[in-house]
DNA sequence: TGTGAAAAGCAGCCTGC
DNA sequence: GCAGGCTGCTTTTCACA
């Protein structure tokens, strides 16, 4: 695992925050000067801590009126059914996220629709017409929160 | 709703997958110049449509070694006792994501534990102790995927 | 790893289509 | 709503500590 210290701390906690804060900006907060903070910064992203900066959209100005939590039980746990179905998952235009879980149902995938008959020809489209289904619980989500920190649980305070 | 046209659609698309683009390349994906591009994209965030930027992190990376959903049954349905957990899963470090969904469980909480005995500590000393919950069922997250290209639904193709 | 200076590139603004 | 030019700031590199 890579080493992180309490200036790289600062610094991811500073990129979460906001993704396109200058080096100059992230300097301030980690106390460092903007090519300390800008070399920093590389390090972070080419150790693949970082893995990546995204923007967050507001599911309603895209159209999203509607967002569910698809919970699906395969017929197989093979690991052939497993990928089969999580391409098939992660290929549709309206997946916001996969998980693959323990527990009764295998994935639980949540989507984002129009309205309420999006959802109906989405789970009968591309859902309960697939071999690996072998069934679907649908719910409604009415909040989805993600933090937009997470924190380093490591314990070393280097 | 904010209209949004061809070209908004590719501003978004390239900021959702790299967030730190300058103006100069956003413009390129679109056929813009760097000063039109600039106008767009400060407007799709003053419409809030971009509701900000963030920097995604490997999770092993900052110490997380497992991911789990764990499902909250509330005592009370009242907004009172939503609102209360709410904001104590949202206050919790180790949460990294919260849904409340329709269903027999209310709440979603996907947390980052270092291991077994974190999420064990976590699940009896944040969630069984609190008197808005009446029922825990923990699933442990195999893999998840945030997709980082959200689909604008909207059916006009302005 | 960090600083500071210098060069290159970009953001931000303005003017004219 | 867009392009092009201008100015100041930021990024990026490099020598040095």
């Amino acid at each position: 695992m890579f080493p992180l210290d309490r200036t790289d701390r600062v610094l991811l906690h500073a990129l979460q925050a906001d993704g396109r804060a200058t080096v100059k900006e992230l300097g301030a907060a980690a106390g460092l000067s903007p090519s300390a903070a800008h070399e920093r910064v590389r390090r972070l992203q080419r150790a693949g801590v970082v893995t990546g900066v995204h923007a967050a959209l507001d599911p309603s100005a895209v159209g999203i009126g509607l967002q569910a939590l698809i919970q699906v039980q395969l017929t197989r746990h093979s690991r052939e059914t497993l990928a089969s179905f999580r391409e098939h998952a992660l290929s549709l235009p309206e997946t916001l996220a996969v998980a693959h879980v323990t527990g009764a149902m295998d994935f639980l995938v949540r989507v984002g629709v129009r309205d309420s008959d999006h959802l109906r020809d989405l789970a009968l489209d591309a859902f309960t017409t697939r071999p690996e289904v072998a069934r679907l619980e649908t719910a409604i989500v009415y909040e989805h929160v993600l933090a937009t920190h997470w924190p380093v649980v490591t314990r070393d305070e280097r």
